[in-house]
Formats: structure tokens, sequence, C-alpha cells
DNA sequence: CGATATTGGTTGCGACTGTAACTGTCAATT
DNA sequence: AATTGACAGTTACAGTCGCAACCAATATCG
């Protein structure tokens, strides 16, 4: 028998880990959201783009953990505002080379700073030495291996409907 | 002139977070989810209701972060499935008064177990050290102020929205 | 009292998401 | 060449989310 003590939603550390990202992720939204109405996969598909000059989409998908169809959607909206420019491989058409535009890039410029700002901002109010810590926490969270998939139950009281 | 070296994603703070947070927490939502039928919501609102019996849903919302949405389509969810009852309260009759039933104690209970088992695992993979500095870092985002415009979470004392 | 504001909780809507199924292209096998 | 399978990228669909608008009950104030 294990002893049920309950658990303490509050120091569950998942749900910690998540919730501090999110108050972090929102609060930095509002520079790439509010100023240049982009969401998070377009962000992300900016800067990996300004980082890396010519990327195919699975190859920013990759980059940036993202799901192909969330790098599709966002490589279509950018290259709608010709923040980049697609560019069919010659000897692979299935592939599409992907780059920043003129403007593209300098919308980035902006972006980045401000990213940057944050960043600086947000170690600062951590400490210096904290942050280091969550680096390295983070590092190894990278690293680790995590369980997948599990099989399901079936039990009385299956989801209501609506 | 601000000298623009770039910004490279995959060391960009908030960005590391977020992934790291995606990933502990998509790894732990097999357990809720693909053993129980719950989505996060609803698993955060059985475990607030476990350690605290009797609970309102806006109490809910400000324990567990949650908007009052979420928190609501969750309860919706849990009372269909006669996890928790609702009751009206004698004095204010727009005040629900939730609880457990025997029926969600018993879920939860199992839940919870593994939920702490998934921790053991994830401290045990990270080193206790690590995962003790990862919850100081945690401890500090949670209090710091960062700058939010637009989104609010319902929290006892804010004005809701002008 | 009556009018208005506030609060607890719900819902309509538009935006975003992942799954899976799809299109089109290339590669391997026959 | 024709078939088959793999792969890059898109799209249909159903589920989820937050905002704002909403309803009902209560509190406040003239």
């Amino acid at each position: 028998m294990v002893s049920d003590t309950g658990l303490v939603l509050s120091e569950f550390l998942p749900y910690r880990l998540y919730n501090a990202a999110e108050k972090v992720s929102l609060s930095f939204s509002h520079i790439y959201k509010d100023k240049y109405g982009l969401n998070r996969p377009e962000w992300r598909v900016l800067a990996v783009l300004a980082q890396h000059p010519k990327m195919t989409a699975t190859e920013i998908g990759f980059h940036t953990r993202m799901h192909k169809t969330k790098v599709s959607r966002a490589v279509f909206e950018l290259a709608g505002r010709k923040w980049l420019s697609r560019q069919l491989d010659d000897q692979d058409r299935r592939v599409e080379w992907l780059q920043l535009t003129k403007t593209g890039r300098a919308r980035f410029a902006g972006l980045s700073n401000l990213a940057r700002s944050f960043e600086t901002m947000l170690i600062g109010a951590l400490g210096l030495q904290t942050a280091k810590q969550l680096a390295h926490a983070l590092d190894k969270i990278e690293a680790i291996a995590l369980p997948v998939k599990t099989t399901r139950l079936q039990f009385e009281g299956q989801p209501a409907s609506r």
C-alpha cells in the first residue's frame, strides 16, 4: 500500500515549471504580438531564419521543435507579408528553401533587440547565479528521456458531452 | 547603434524554459490523459479539490492560475462524470461549492500516486542538487513582476477588466 | 425603495492546435 | 515503365483557448 498523503499541486514540479514558463512566455509574447502582430510560431520561424539564412520548413521544425503544421502555417503567414521568400529546390521539387526578405530582416532586427532586452531583464530579476542554475537545469531537462505513451484504461464515467 | 549579433533562439531563456515545460508537461499529460481521459484543466481542478475539500470555482481559478472559463468547463466535465458535486451556497446563490465525490476521490488517489512517481522520476533524472536549484529558480520566477499588458488572470483583489 | 454597479459563473465566437488524411514528388524495386 | 513506399509540405476537422458579452444574484447608493 502506498501512503496517500495527497498531492500538493502548488509544489508539484511539472505544474510549477509549466506555470513559470507560461508567465515568462506570456509576458514576452507582448513583444512580438502587440507590436508586430506575430504569434509564437511566426516569431520562432522568424528568429531561426534570421540565424540560419536558408532553411527548409522541415529543418525549421526540427530546430524549433514545432510540429510541421505549425511551421507550415507560420511560413504561409510570413510569406504573405513578404517577410520571407520561398524558392523551390532545383534538384528536389518537394523542397522549398526559405529565407528572410529585406523586410523580414529589418523587422527581426527590431524584435531581436527587444528580445535581448527582455532576457537581460529576466536574468537580472533572477540574479546571475540563479539564472545560470536555471539554464543548467534546462540543459538537463532537454537531455533526459521522458516516457511518452501509456495505454488507456476503460471505466464508467467517460467524457460527458456538451 | 546597437550591435546586432542576432539572437540564438536555442539559447534564448524564455524559449528554453517554454520548451522544457512543454516536454515535461507532455510526458506527464499521458498519465491523466491516456489513462483517465482528463485534460490539463480537469486534472488541476481535481488535484486542487482533493487538497482543499470544498471550494468555489473562483477560488479554484485563483489557486490553479487558470482562467475562469477553463475552470468552468473543467467543472462541467467533472460534474458530468460525477467526480465532483456542486452545491449552491445558502446565503449567496451565485456561489457554488464544489467537492469531490467518492468516485472523484478514488480516481484521484490513483492519479496522485502516478503523479508522485513521475515527479520522483523527474527529480531523479535531474539529480537532487539540480532539482533544488530548479525549484529555487521557479520560486523566483513566481515572485518577480513581469510586464503584462492585456491578458489578465482572475485573482482576488484584481479588477476583472476594463 | 429603485436604479445601478459588482460579482460568480456560463457561453458565443474567433483564433490556434495536433491528428490524420491528403497532394505532389522522388527513390527503389520489379 | 509501372508499382510501391517514403518524404516535403498542405489542409480538413475536431478539440481547446481566451476574450467579451452575457445571465442571474447580490451589494451599494441616492
